[in-house]
DNA sequence: ACTGCATATTCGAATAAGCGTATATATTGG
DNA sequence: CCAATATATACGCTTATTCGAATATGCAGT
């Protein structure tokens, strides 16, 4: 049970959630998010993707991390009740994603 | 959202499941449940109860760990969610608290 | 091959968590 | 008041986490 330990820190819950609501997000675009350093976000996701909750897929340079498909349904639902019961959590970092400049490959323009 | 923090040990993770499930349970079923030193169970119900999951009440010399009537309905959902897909976190504290001798106040015998 | 950008990893330092032992507090029953 | 039991807390120590700075790797374009 290790995904509790996982979520238990605030960068790794709130960049969990944010690629939740986004589907999918490079490390370049949750530094912008949470106005954090590079090193900083990379580690954090590296423990995600080790805790089994992100997978990632490379496109180019970028690397984009996603939530892990295998994750099982119960994870899945904790992750949603967070989310929809914590808006507050992703609010800024949301903002900030989308006024982020030279976003790399945005889906809907 | 201290909430994933306070499950992200596993003595504490394991404590409130067991503890939902069975309502309240003093220290000392704990110690037995878990197998586990008297401040060690003191200590983490302790931090269980600054995170607002659990609450207390004194009744003789024991002092029973209920979950908090104010835990917000998600969290509860969140708890639901992790007890039933993981029963095996407190199949073995179960069967140590049913094996427990001189169990104070237990409700039906 | 070289440069630039994106990401990952390493390193040492700082901080926080957790533990066991010892001690303090509370309650009960003499 | 005293002894016994249950629980809480304080202390020092060990181990984990987290961090920033520096460095390494990987890909793209020239």
């Amino acid at each position: 049970m290790t995904l509790f330990k996982a979520l238990g820190d605030e960068l790794r819950l709130a960049a969990t959630l944010l690629i939740h609501r986004q589907g999918e997000l490079c490390v370049c675009e949750l530094m912008a998010a949470f106005e954090a350093p590079q090193p900083k976000v990379s580690r954090h996701l590296a423990s995600l993707r080790e805790a089994g909750l992100l997978e990632t897929e490379r496109r180019g340079q970028w690397v984009y991390y996603y939530l892990s498909p295998h994750l099982p349904d119960w994870m899945e639902r904790v992750l949603e009740e967070t989310a929809v019961n914590n808006p507050a959590l992703i609010k800024q970092p949301l903002a900030r994603l989308k006024a982020m400049a030279d976003r790399p490959a945005v889906q809907c323009p």
